[in-house]
DNA sequence: TTACGGAAAAGTGTATGCAATGACCGTGCC
DNA sequence: GGCACGGTCATTGCATACACTTTTCCGTAA
């Protein structure tokens, strides 16, 4: 291919980066397919197998296998030898288990962060929770959804710790296919603000110990209204 | 190489076995990788070209590859585009927002191990913590190594989460190069046996808070010790 | 009709080759 | 003398070829 089609080729990779991003090509088929994952294009337990991998992207199976790899080991694929990688289905054990584990990480960081947030992160994060309640009036849910991710990431940021921050955003991550709908339940918005309320009064107070119980139950819930769905979905 | 030499390709191959362990050869190398760092083989900041160690293993570069990538998702070995692999040199910070994680997630495994261990586990734990004392009193800083990863791990499992295993043996891997030498100091075995000892009698009485709090402690003077040694090293 | 065997097909595992990037080193210019 | 520039070399990135394993499917026999 590289002396005949390098015409092609370019054309390709030209179209390639601007549908994928920038960097090499596994970390744009890395992002690609965990994205498609994660917003439920493939589905747990759906087969992805290198060569059409391969195809659909107009690469080699290298760099396909490499990506899965990455994502094998990010937990968002499922591997064994000999057999084509599947995206991770989990046992509903291992998802309590995840979801646990998310509360008590994003009550860890809840504590460091009521200790250690600068007075300008702590402003923020109360600027920009305020500011979400006007999408709980008008019920918009999509934007609701933004703005809560971007209200835990400050708390996991507030930590001042990059190595929970890892861990705590990788741990989301693996958990994001399973929470897609959790802001269908009715009143959900409103429960979610109020709850987030708690844990801002908490850390603007500097009560570690309330702003780290508040973040544990907050999640907690959050965890069983997307097991509801997820074992809905999968009965 | 697969027609004319599959002689020789069966003989290494065998060597290649009895030398590393059983799975794939990407699965062999990354434990044969991961092992040779963690045991400081390969030191933090050293180069690991993909040319020499397909080499050292007698594969071709495709293998290792892949488990470069992997140990760089695991986060032994740091990797950036067309640069070769390095053995992960941490920063201190890091490493302080490791150790610190470290101890978060040991204590919620000490909680959660004195809620949930069952009866035959705390037992195992009680006995295996008795019996360290004899390598306590012989001196006996290797065995006693040994003796302290096979408790910390009953810790992780006692919590009876799984995913909370992994984020804490991923971390407690991830740290494995910084702190090899931790008994070294001395009275550091008599110490950290005492320190055990209120960890075990926390987890016995069923007292999550204190066994939380023994755990968090223990793991943070553990640390400190490591730290000492780490940033001493590379100075 | 179903169970079994076996060949073909499909797909993964590894090796190898070429392209491309970045590091290194020497040369010429300022 | 130092620095910019250019070429060579070492090494990674990706594609392709082949080997090996697993699955599928079909024909045959019980």
């Amino acid at each position: 291919m590289q002396l005949t089609h390098t015409r092609i080729r370019i054309v390709t990779e030209i179209k390639r980066r601007q549908v994928i991003r920038a960097g090499t090509t596994v970390e744009q088929m890395v992002r690609a397919i965990a994205d498609m994952i994660v917003t439920g294009f493939f589905v747990p337990g759906e087969r992805m197998d290198e060569i059409s991998l391969a195809a659909r992207f107009d690469v080699s199976r290298t760099p396909v296998r490499e990506a899965l790899r990455e994502l094998g080991a990010m937990g968002l694929v499922d591997r064994e030898p000999n057999r084509s990688a599947v995206v991770a289905n989990v046992t509903e054990a291992y998802l309590h288990s995840m979801f646990e584990a998310m509360s008590e990480l994003e009550a860890i960081c809840a504590r460091l962060s009521a200790e250690r947030m600068t007075v300008d992160e702590r402003r923020s994060l109360e600027l920009e929770h305020r500011a979400s309640a006007k999408l709980v009036h008008a019920g918009a849910e999509e934007a609701y959804a933004a703005h809560n991710t971007e209200f835990h990431t400050r708390l996991y940021r507030g930590a001042h710790n990059e190595h929970i921050f890892e861990l705590v955003t990788q741990t989301r991550a693996r958990l994001a296919p399973f929470r897609r709908a959790q802001f269908r339940l009715p009143g959900r918005l409103a429960k979610s603000y109020d709850e987030h309320d708690v844990i801002v009064t908490a850390i603007m107070r500097g009560d570690v110990a309330a702003a780290g119980q508040a973040a544990y139950s907050h999640v907690a819930i959050v965890s069983d209204a997307s097991i509801t769905f997820a074992t809905a979905k999968n009965a």
